[in-house]
DNA sequence: GTACAGATTGAG
DNA sequence: TCAATCTGTACT
């Protein structure tokens, strides 16, 4: 199988090609020693300035949300709720305030693997990084990856394993939990995902 | 300084 | 249905 580590001029493109050709993509996260790998079967687009659900929404500049104007394939990563990290991968060029936010990962283990254990709970392989915040956990990230450039960084890089997702197995959705957005906004079909997927989110 | 909501999750 | 738990932002 040919594999190659996706490079800038992926990301640097319009967020919505983008965020549609994540699907199929593979995170590789290298942790002592091992690689987790995960495929992307969930994203969402956030373009600011002018989106109103995106954190750059006007060009909205905080200490938090400054690595979204980094020029595409940095990371964006924040906590929300107090508990859970949201992993976002910046777009286009330096300076605007577009992301991909990644809300479900496929994990690629060995092919026996079926379920997995956490605090005795048994629980479907599937059901591990199916969730924004549940990927994050999956992939053992937290805040010291804000800013992180996924095409330079040596502990996570996206892969491309020349996979094809064809258009008909995408599906265009309303994003999740933005409602405060307003109707225009929230009505949005940035939500990508891979219709029948077991690893898609809920909802 | 204080109040409050948020791109979520899992338990009851 | 609801609590857990942190941070940016908009108020006083």
């Amino acid at each position: 199988m040919m594999t190659k580590r996706i490079r800038r001029n992926f990301f640097t493109r319009p967020t919505l090609k983008v965020a549609k050709e994540l699907l199929g993509k593979f995170i590789v996260r290298k942790y002592k020693g091992k690689k987790i790998i995960g495929k992307i079967v969930e994203t969402e687009a956030y373009i600011g300035p002018e989106d109103r659900a995106s954190h750059g929404y006007q060009m909205k500049k905080t200490e938090r949300n400054r690595a979204e104007y980094l020029i595409g394939g940095h990371i964006y990563i924040y906590l929300v709720y107090g508990m859970y990290y949201q992993l976002n991968i910046s777009t286009e060029k330096e300076g605007l305030p577009r992301c991909v936010l990644i809300r479900a990962l496929e994990p690629i283990v060995n092919n026996k693997l079926k379920f997995f254990k956490i605090n005795d709970k048994v629980i479907k392989i599937n059901q591990i990084a199916n969730g924004p915040g549940k990927l994050c956990r999956y992939l053992k990230l937290d805040k010291s990856f804000y800013g992180e450039d996924l095409v330079k960084s040596k502990r996570i890089w996206l892969e491309d394993w020349a996979i094809k997702i064809k258009k008909a197995e995408i599906v265009a959705s309303k994003r999740i939990g933005i409602d405060y957005a307003g109707k225009y906004w929230a009505n949005k079909k940035w939500r990508f995902y891979i219709d029948g997927n077991p690893s898609v989110s809920k909802q």
